[in-house]
RNA sequence: AGGCGCGUAGCUCAGUUGGUUAGAGCGCUACCUUGACAUGGUAGAGGUCACCAGUUCGAAUCUGGUCGUGCCUACCA
C-alpha cells in the first residue's frame, strides 16, 4: 500500500466490479427499503446539487443494505420536455435546421438522435459519483411502459371528470409559444415606469374635482389597445357618480364603460384603473364578474394582431410600447410617468417575459385530489424533514388552483385525445379505442391532438410508474410505497405535491413515507451557483482535479453575457491559483455529508473538502499501520485483551450508538462527524499510539499482544463497514487489503453487515482507567508544550496525592505513560517528603510534576501558573455566586446542586495547590 | 404584504428535551522529519452566542420586540 491514499487509481474500477458482480440489485429476505430517485434530465450534466443529493441517497441505500434490507435504489432518466426541446432546437438551429420545416416526426427522430448520443453523460457521472443506483431496472419517462401510464392516468383522470379542457387565460411564453403553469413563471423585480393616461370622459362629464377625463396608471401602455373598462371603487367619493358612465378610449376609440369594483385600491395611483380582460389575470376576473367583451390584441409571439387598431398591427410588444406612449403624448393625453419597480412575469426556461393569453388547453380539476393529498400529510402518512416544510406543503394544497398541463411542444407524450372534424374530442388510450368506445366508423377522420403534456405530469408518477404500474406486478407489490423521497424545497411544488396527489389517486397508496428537504448548494459566500457568476463548480473537478488554465476556460466558455469573462477569470485566478487539487470522490462525499445539517443550504467550503481529503488519508495509513501491525497474528492463539483494547471498543459502540441515531434521523452531518471523531480522535490519534509500546516491545506478553491485534482487526473492520455509507471506495479498497491479511474480512464491503452499538460491550473500567491515563499524559505534555521543551527531551515525571487506585493505575499503565509522555521515570513523592522545584498541572487529585532541572524557565512557568490560577479562580467566582444564590439551591435539582458544589470544592482544591505552587516558584525567582 | 429560515471564534458550521469551562474543521502562533500518515504530531491564542426586554434558581437554547440577512408565496394597476 502507497503511503499516500490515491482515489484515482481504485474508484472507478472498484465501481466497475460492484456493477458487473450486480452489488446494486435488491438481494436477500430482508424487508424491502426504496428510493426513487428523482430522475435527472436525460441530457444533462451532473452538477453539485445532483452529487449532493445523491451522496445522501446512496448513504441511505448502503446503510439499509448493510443493515439488512432488501434495498432497492431504483433508477430513471427524465425526458424534460421544455427543456430538451430547447436544447435541441438550439442545436438545429446552429446548422441551419428549423423545426417547423422538417415536421414533427423528423424533429422527434432528431431529439431522439440526441438523446442516444448525451443521454449517457448524466449515468456515467452518477456512477463516478459511488451511487449504488440499480441500473438494470433503469427507466425513462418515455419509455413504452411509462408512457402507457401516462396514457392510463390521462384517460381515467377524464373519464372521472378530473381533466377538462377549455379556453383559459393562460401563462404564455410567446417566446417558446407554450403555455405554462403558475409554476414555471418566475416573477422578477424589475424597474420600469408607471404610465398616467387621460382618458376623456363622455357626454360633458367631469369627475368631482371637474376633470374632464379620468387618469389609469399602467405598467403596461400597450394593453389599453385592448381595455374594455375602467374600474374605480364603489365608495369612491371621487369617481361615485361617474360609475356606469363611460370614457373615450384614446387611439382604439372605442367607448368604455366606468364599472365599480371592490378590486380597486383607493390609495393607489388615481384610484382609476384600466381593465383588460384578455391580458390580465386580475382583470380578467374583473371582467368575468361584469360580463365585460375579451379583445385580445396579441398574436402567439405576443405581436399586435388585427383587432387592435391596423398603425399597430403587426408591431411587436416593445414596440407597440413605445408606439402608444408617444401617439398619447401627441394627443396631450400622457399625464405623468413616474419611476415604479414591478415585477415582471418570466418565464423559467426562456426568461421571456409571459403573457397572459387566451387559448384552449388542458387542465386537472386539482381540488378533489389535493384534498387526501393534504390529509395524508396532516395524518402523518407522510412526514417532512425537517417538519416546517409542512406548512410550505399546506400553504399551496390548501389554495391550490387547476393545473394547466397541455404545452404547445412536441417533446413529450402527446396528449390521448382525438378530434374528428366538427371539433368533438375523444379522450380514449389509442385511436382504436377512441372508435371504438365511441362507435366512430372508420370513415370518421380523426386527428390527435398536438399539445403534449407537461414533464411534471409524467413525473408525478414516477414512484409507482417505474415500478410497473399499471400492471400489479411483484415489484410493485414489494418496494411500493417507497420509503423516502430525498430532494431539495425547490421542487415542492412541482413534483413531491403532485405524486403524493396522483399515487394516493391512483394506487391508494402514499409515493413514500418520508420527504427528506436537503439544502440548496450554494459558493462560499451564500451565493446561489451559476454559470453567469461564473462561481459553479463542477463535482467532477473536484474528484479528479482541473489545472487553472481548463478552470478559467471552462468557465468562461458559452457565457450568455460574454462581457462578463474577465472578471470570472480573475476571480477564479484569486481563488484557485493552482488549480483545483484531486480529492477524490470519497472526500466529496464525505463533505456532502458534512455539511448537511437540516434546513439549510449548503456552503460549499473548499477546506472542508480538503480537510476530509487529508481524513481519507488519515483512515489508509491507519490501516497500514494495522497491516504491519497484524502480521504474524494467529488467530487460534490464545489472547488476551488490556484496559486499551477494551477501552476502544467501548468507544466504538458508542460512535455506532451515534450513527444509528444520525441515519435514522437523516442527520447526515452527525453522522460524519461521528465518524470523523472516532476514526482520528480515538482511534488513531489514542488507541494506535498506545498500542505501539505494547507490541513494539518484545517482552510483550505473547497472548496480550495476540490480543491488541485481534482488537485492532476487530475495530478496523468496524469502523471500515460503519464508514462505508458515506465513503464507499475508500472502505472497500482497505477492507480488500484486511482480506488479504484476516479472515475477518472477505468479499465486498458492500454486502457486509452495519456494525451496530449492541456488538461491542461498554467496559466502565477499562474507559475510567484510560480516560486516567490521557489526563496524566495531557498534563505533562501541557506542561512540555508551554515550557518550549523539545519532544525529544525525556523528563522524570514526579506523581503525588491521588489514592490507592491512581497509584495502581500508574502502575499498571507506566509504559504507556513513559511512553506516550516521553518520560523516563515515573516517581511517586513519598509520603511528607520535599519534591524538588518543579513544574505543576493537576490531573484529578494527583499533582503532576516535572522537575525544573535546568529545562523550564521559572518565570515562564510561572506565567503559567498565573493563568491556570485565573482561569479557575473565575471559574470558582461563578460557582461561587451560584451557590450562594438561595433561590438556586432551593429550587434547582439536588442532582443538579451537588454537580455544582463537587465542581466547586475541586475548583478550590486545585486553586489552593496551584497558588502554593506559585508561592514556591516564587521564592525560587 | 404575508409565511418560513438564518444571525455562535477571522472563515464554514455543530450545539438533540434550558444546567458543558460554548465545540469542530479550516486559518493563525510556537515547537517537532520519533519506525501509519508533514494530506502528519504536540501545545496554544481566539467567542459579552446580532441587539433589547421578559420567563426562570439558571437562557446560545424558551417568549415578545428591534435590527440585519436569505428564501418562498401573493391580485396593488
Amino acid at each position: 500500500m502507497n503511503n499516500q491514499f490515491d482515489p484515482s487509481g481504485i474508484e472507478q474500477a472498484l465501481y466497475a466490479e460492484w456493477e458487473a458482480a450486480g452489488h446494486f440489485a435488491p438481494a436477500g429476505n430482508g424487508d424491502p427499503y426504496c428510493i426513487a430517485i428523482p430522475p435527472p434530465n436525460v441530457t444533462g450534466s451532473l452538477h453539485m446539487g445532483h452529487a449532493f443529493q445523491h451522496t445522501l441517497m446512496d448513504a441511505l441505500i448502503r446503510y439499509q443494505r448493510m443493515r439488512g434490507r432488501s434495498a432497492l435504489w431504483q433508477m430513471g432518466t427524465d425526458h424534460a420536455g421544455i427543456s430538451t426541446q430547447m436544447l435541441v432546437e438550439r442545436r438545429l438551429a446552429a446548422q441551419g435546421i428549423e423545426k417547423d420545416n422538417i415536421g414533427r416526426d423528423a424533429f422527434i427522430d432528431k431529439v431522439w438522435e440526441w438523446k442516444a448520443e448525451s443521454g449517457g453523460t448524466i449515468t456515467q457521472q452518477l456512477r463516478r459519483m459511488g451511487s449504488s443506483l440499480d441500473w438494470s431496472r433503469e427507466r425513462f419517462t418515455l419509455d413504452d411502459g411509462f408512457s402507457r401510464a401516462v396514457r392510463e392516468v390521462f384517460v381515467r383522470l377524464f373519464e372521472e371528470g378530473l381533466i377538462y379542457r377549455g379556453q383559459r387565460l393562460v401563462n404564455w411564453d410567446p417566446e417558446l409559444q407554450t403555455a405554462i403553469s403558475d409554476l414555471e413563471v418566475e416573477n422578477t423585480d424589475e424597474q420600469g415606469h408607471l404610465w398616467h393616461f387621460r382618458y376623456p370622459l363622455n357626454d360633458g362629464r367631469t369627475t368631482a374635482a371637474g376633470a374632464d377625463y379620468l387618469v389609469v396608471a399602467t405598467t403596461r401602455p400597450e394593453t389599453m389597445l385592448g381595455d374594455t373598462a375602467v374600474a374605480v371603487h364603489p365608495d369612491d367619493d371621487r369617481y361615485r357618480d361617474l360609475i356606469g358612465a363611460s370614457v373615450r378610449l384614446p387611439l382604439a376609440g372605442r367607448d368604455i364603460p366606468i364599472i365599480a369594483d371592490t378590486y380597486v385600491e383607493r390609495e393607489f395611483g388615481t384610484g382609476c384603473v384600466k381593465i383588460t380582460p384578455a391580458h390580465d389575470f386580475n382583470d380578467n376576473d374583473v371582467g368575468t364578474r361584469h360580463d365585460l367583451p375579451l379583445i385580445n390584441i396579441f398574436d402567439a409571439s405576443a405581436t399586435i394582431n388585427d383587432q387592435a387598431p391596423e398603425t399597430y398591427r403587426g408591431l411587436t410588444r416593445e414596440d407597440a410600447r413605445t408606439r402608444v406612449v408617444a401617439d398619447l403624448e401627441a394627443l396631450g393625453l400622457v399625464d405623468k410617468i413616474e419611476p415604479h419597480a414591478l415585477k415582471v412575469p418570466r418565464g423559467d426556461r426562456s426568461g421571456a417575459v409571459i403573457e397572459p393569453w387566451l387559448t384552449n388547453q388542458w387542465f386537472v380539476d386539482i381540488k378533489p385530489l389535493a384534498e387526501p393529498a393534504i390529509a395524508a400529510v396532516e395524518d402523518g402518512s407522510i412526514e417532512f424533514v425537517p417538519k416546517q416544510y409542512e406548512n410550505t406543503y399546506f400553504a399551496w394544497m390548501r389554495d391550490i388552483q387547476d393545473w394547466c398541463i397541455s404545452r404547445q411542444q412536441w417533446w413529450g407524450h402527446r396528449i390521448p385525445a382525438w378530434f374528428d372534424a366538427d371539433g368533438n374530442v375523444y379522450v380514449a388510450r389509442s385511436e382504436a379505442e377512441a372508435r371504438q368506445k365511441h362507435g366512430l366508423a372508420d370513415e370518421v377522420s380523426l386527428t390527435q391532438e398536438d399539445d403534449v403534456l407537461e414533464t411534471w405530469f409524467s413525473s408525478a408518477l414516477w414512484t409507482f410508474g417505474t415500478l410497473g404500474w399499471p400492471e400489479q406486478t411483484a415489484e410493485l407489490e414489494k418496494y411500493h410505497p417507497t420509503d423516502v423521497l430525498v430532494t431539495g424545497h425547490d421542487i415542492i411544488f412541482f413534483w413531491v405535491a403532485r405524486m403524493i396527489m396522483m399515487t394516493l389517486h391512483f394506487t391508494n397508496e402514499v409515493p413514500f413515507r418520508k420527504v427528506y428537504i436537503h439544502g440548496l448548494v450554494r459558493d462560499e459566500h451564500g451565493r446561489k451557483m451559476s454559470k453567469t457568476k461564473g462561481n459553479g463548480l463542477d463535482p467532477l473537478d473536484l474528484i479528479d482535479g482541473i489545472d487553472l488554465e481548463s478552470l478559467v476556460a471552462k468557465r468562461t466558455s458559452n457565457l450568455t453575457q460574454p462581457q462578463m469573462a474577465p472578471a470570472i477569470e480573475q476571480a477564479t485566478r484569486t481563488q484557485f491559483p493552482e488549480g483545483i487539487a484531486a480529492y477524490g470522490t470519497d472526500a466529496l462525499r464525505f463533505t456532502y455529508c458534512a455539511l448537511a445539517s437540516t434546513g439549510r443550504d449548503v456552503r460549499f467550503d473548499m477546506g472542508r473538502i480538503e480537510g476530509y481529503r487529508n481524513f481519507c488519508n488519515k483512515l489508509w495509513n491507519a490501516s497500514r499501520f494495522v497491516f504491519t501491525n497484524i502480521e504474524g497474528f494467529d488467530p487460534n492463539a490464545e489472547r488476551r485483551t488490556s484496559d486499551i483494547d477494551r477501552w476502544i471498543l467501548s468507544r466504538l459502540s458508542k460512535a455506532l450508538t451515534d450513527l444509528e441515531l444520525a441515519f435514522s434521523t437523516y442527520r447526515f452531518d452527525m453522522a460524519a462527524s461521528a465518524l470523523y471523531e472516532f476514526i482520528w480522535h480515538e482511534f488513531c490519534d489514542w488507541y494506535l499510539e498506545l498500542t505501539k509500546p505494547l507490541l513494539w516491545d518484545e517482552d510483550t506478553d505473547a497472548a496480550l499482544r495476540a490480543g491488541t491485534q485481534a482488537t485492532l482487526i476487530t475495530v478496523l473492520s468496524a469502523l471500515l463497514r460503519a464508514a462505508h455509507p458515506l465513503m464507499p471506495f475508500i472502505t472497500e479498497a482497505i477492507w480488500r487489503e484486511l482480506g488479504e491479511r484476516s479472515a475477518d474480512a472477505a468479499g465486498t464491503i458492500m454486502l457486509q453487515s452495519y456494525p451496530l452499538a449492541a456488538e461491542f460491550d461498554v467496559d466502565e473500567s477499562a474507559t475510567t482507567a484510560v480516560e486516567w491515563l490521557k489526563r496524566i499524559i495531557e498534563a505533562v505534555r501541557n506542561i512540555r508544550g508551554e515550557a518550549n521543551i523539545k519532544p525529544s527531551q525525556e523528563l522524570g515525571l514526579l506523581l503525588d496525592g491521588g489514592d490507592a487506585q491512581d497509584r495502581r493505575l500508574a502502575d499498571s499503565n507506566a509504559t504507556l505513560l513513559m511512553r506516550l509522555a516521553r518520560v523516563s521515570e515515573i516517581t511517586w513523592l513519598d509520603a511528607g517528603a520535599e519534591a524538588p522545584a518543579h513544574a505543576l498541572a493537576l490531573a484529578g487529585d494527583v499533582r503532576v510534576m516535572v522537575p525544573l532541572a535546568g529545562l523550564i524557565d521559572v518565570g515562564e512557568e510561572t506565567a503559567r501558573l498565573e493563568k491556570e490560577i485565573e482561569r479557575l479562580g473565575k471559574d470558582l467566582k461563578r460557582l461561587q455566586g451560584k451557590l450562594g444564590n438561595e433561590n438556586f439551591v432551593a429550587k434547582a435539582p439536588a442532582e443538579v446542586v451537588d454537580k455544582e458544589r463537587a465542581k466547586a470544592a475541586e475548583r478550590e482544591q486545585a486553586l489552593n495547590t496551584l497558588r502554593e505552587q506559585l508561592e514556591d516558584l516564587k521564592k525560587l525567582g
